[in-house]
DNA sequence: CTTTTATATTAAGCCAATATTAACAAACCT
DNA sequence: AGGTTTGTTAATATTGGCTTAATATAAAAG
């Protein structure tokens, strides 16, 4: 159960959204200004906040900021109407997520909520475990039953970013970007190559419960097996 | 996919641009003057421009009111340096839907590509459900019940496209503008050729919530079945 | 019923994307 | 230093998708 902090000042608006993500089994705290957000914030753990800008008061921008002070990395994603699209960028620089524009569609805001979970859990996780087999980050290995092996830095990150969101499809420059040095420029084949010597490895080691597989076009994406 | 036409004489700038909107899955056209931006307009279907005003002979205003005469509702953002007023209003003026000061943050052109797109109600679906089956064009597959498969790059738009307007005839013409690269001098009977094989394809899969139909004369349609 | 025109089907070639291999450079050990 | 492992590049091989062209079939026109 996830715990949803809404704050929207236009009432209607609100408790629309509030129907609609309890109806999906969010657990949702409402606020109708940015003090009461930054309150209930302060007394609760909460997931995701979905922050109007234009509050009375304390503004949507404040609001995040402060919410940010105990709560480093929560996810954010932040509502405005149209002709305030300059506001956005601030949105942005404060630390929002995502965005969305009124008239809010409530299918979209599910499914950006959702997103938005999942990348936070994926990111946030340290061990992935596929069947038999877990990968772990701290120890840079990967356990297998009762072995365990190691992989050089690059082969290992590669394999991590992938399992972390199994069949999705990362293209190479998304690798490149995440996994490599920002100013390196290093060419996109290397990316083939590293996914070679991973492909070897799994193979030696007889690891079966997941596959590399190429989509050819875009890049690559780790399936799991049944 | 939706083609996007960029106009912008920094070439660094505009190269930064199309690597970032491309990665996002749009189709880009690129322009480095007034004169290239309406020729490739004229010839292409374009579904948002982004233009700069600053441009050598042919600046922004006269480029979005020459692009205008042939696609009246086209949604264009404006890119400039300046920061005054009068730029502003001369740009609604002619037109603008959007509007953007340099230097461009990379984050906000795509939320305000996705905002405008959406408004245009060139509706950004990236998935169509009918009936049990999805189609995701984030990850190019088809989902049927627990079945994923995916298809090659080209039958794939080709599917996403005719279902994205059911019963709606597409001719090949049209369909040879909106999938194909627009130098691209392929004959029309190709698209016979793809549609054969997606045919076979949701043949194969059992696939009969809908048929691709040919209309003599014109072109294909998809129709949902009941 | 024949001719014309449009589409379907099939096979084959071409080309771009990826896989593979080898070579080399850099880092990392003893 | 010498040797080993890892990261990258470059060259080559292979794959698979895209396109074309040839032929077959079907629909419309005469």
């Amino acid at each position: 159960m996830f715990n949803i902090l809404l704050v929207e000042d236009d009432n209607n608006l609100r408790r629309l959204m509030a129907t609609v993500l309890k109806r999906n089994r969010y657990n949702v705290f409402q606020a109708e200004n940015g003090n009461q957000a930054i309150s209930i914030a302060a007394d609760n753990h909460i997931d995701i906040m979905v922050c109007d800008i234009m509050l009375p008061e304390v503004n949507g921008y404040e609001v995040t900021e402060a919410v940010r002070e105990f709560n480093v990395n929560l996810p954010v994603i932040m509502v405005t109407a149209l002709e305030t699209l300059d506001d956005k960028r601030r949105g942005f620089a404060s630390g929002a997520d995502d965005y969305m524009v009124k008239p809010i569609d409530t299918d979209e805001l599910l499914m950006r909520i959702g997103a938005l979970l999942r990348r936070a859990k994926a990111t946030n996780e340290r061990r992935i475990s596929v069947g038999d087999i877990e990968i772990d980050l701290d120890s840079m290995t990967v356990n297998c039953n009762d072995q365990t092996f190691t992989l050089p830095k690059k082969e290992f990150f590669l394999l991590f970013k992938l399992l972390s969101m199994p069949n999705h499809i990362f293209t190479r420059s998304a690798l490149m970007e995440e996994l490599w040095n920002p100013d390196s420029d290093a060419d996109e084949r290397t990316i083939d190559v590293h996914i070679k010597r991973l492909r070897e490895r799994l193979d030696e080691a007889g690891i079966t419960e997941f596959e590399i597989v190429t989509v050819r076009g875009l890049g690559y994406k780790a399936i799991k097996k049944v």
